[in-house]
DNA sequence: GCATTATATGAAAATATTATCATATATTTG
DNA sequence: CAAATATATGATAATATTTTCATATAATGC
């Protein structure tokens, strides 16, 4: 195993693209309705979009706009079955941020 | 130790709230610069603005706009010492965000 | 008091995100 | 095949965030 020495330059690079990463993952799901659409189904496993509409009170559409957001980012997956298009967390590190924020403290 | 019960209605209201206050919190990291930040001043410990700026490379208007966001939410504490003010950490649980997400996978 | 340095502020411009609406597509049922 | 149901799509409108620039404030040293 080789080490590799980087240039200051080479670190600080590294150190953009990882934050930049981290902010992209955070920001997907930055937002009330995606959280709750994490929360649920990392309760349900798996849920159809109507019922999803359903359990936040929320426009189809919107849902719809936010799921497939999400699954484009890498968060959530789909299984078709029928009418019916089920969604599932993939990205299961995710519930772990919303545990981890519990016990933050902010000002709102 | 009185048991509360709660209607459906308050627990959905509950629930919505608390999404809600978990995007604030996750709103307010979710961006490179201020991941840089945080990440910078868990390493330090403390900095002051200028030295800031020089780290990551950015005007220095615009890190102070992102430090004085950060402390009127919470995140951050700051401390005058002459001409210098330095930042600190003051939720220091938010350092576990960044470490949560080294291990999610994404499509960027 | 004047020049210098460090930081903050505020408005405006540039961008990005979110919600809404109308409609398209696809599947099932009768 | 027509109607009904579930979901997706795309454009637009509404909002929010981010950056930039010019300038203000405040502390220090001479």
């Amino acid at each position: 195993m080789e080490t590799i020495e980087l240039t200051q330059n080479e670190r600080f690079q590294a150190s953009k693209q990882k934050m930049e990463k981290a902010a992209y993952i955070l920001k997907t799901v930055a937002h009330p309705i995606r959280l709750a659409i994490i929360d649920l189904l990392s309760e349900e496993g798996e849920m159809g979009v109507n019922d999803i509409c359903k359990a936040l009170d929320c426009e189809q559409s919107l849902i719809s706009h936010h799921l497939i957001n999400m699954k484009l980012r890498g968060i959530l997956q789909s299984q078709k079955d029928g009418l019916n298009v089920f969604y599932a967390l993939k990205e299961k590190e995710i519930v772990k941020l919303l545990q981890c924020i519990e016990n933050c403290d902010c000002n709102m």
